[in-house]
DNA sequence: CGCCTTTGACCGGCGC
DNA sequence: GCGCCGGTCAAAGGCG
């Protein structure tokens, strides 16, 4: 299984030669919102070409999101309604481990328990300084073989390792 | 020694 | 209001 090599599509400056390395997960969605609000983003499947969308998204000027809702709505929006409109993807990797290198260093600060899952959901920050990019994986409350990770957010900064 | 987890506390939103 | 719930903080310890 590609438990440590692969490459979340949000890296800012991922360019062509980046992309060969990509290797894509099992699943894989999209969404604006957070996996609980979009419960049926886990049941209806893949979406069709992710690293088009994440190419896109880097061709077109780095500013926005991977997933660009409601977009032209967004002045009529409530203030938590904009405040929630972030940048979001998630997708369902078969693995073992939850610890994916991707890439980036990611500093853990949080571990709940949430309701209607057995496991626990982790929180993780980037630790580069000024970077915004968080992280939380969980299994899949149903398929623990599975590993949901949501990314929220563009790295300001080249990657690391 | 500099970073990392761990873990319970804390906090704010929201529904009742 | 109050309590649940999800998200974050921060103190303490661990590990290379």
């Amino acid at each position: 299984m590609s438990n440590n090599n692969f490459r979340p599509p949000d890296s800012p400056e991922s360019d062509h030669a980046d992309q060969s390395n990509f290797e894509l997960p099992d699943e894989y969605f999209t969404f604006d919102g957070w996996l609980e609000d979009y419960p049926e983003a886990i049941i209806s499947g893949p979406i069709e070409n992710p690293v088009n969308q994440a190419n896109e998204v880097n061709d077109s000027a780095g500013t926005s999101s991977l997933l660009q809702g409601p977009a032209g709505n967004r002045e009529s929006e409530t203030a938590r309604e904009r405040r929630e409109f972030k940048e979001r993807f998630a997708f369902r990797t078969k693995s073992e481990v939850e610890i994916l290198d991707d890439g980036y260093r990611w500093r853990k600060y949080g571990k709940k328990m949430v309701k209607n899952s057995p496991n626990p959901r982790n929180y993780y920050k980037c630790s580069v300084e000024g970077c915004p990019v968080k992280k939380r994986v969980e299994r899949d409350k149903e398929d623990p073989s599975y590993v949901i990770t949501t990314y929220e957010g563009i790295h300001n900064h080249q990657r690391a390792s």
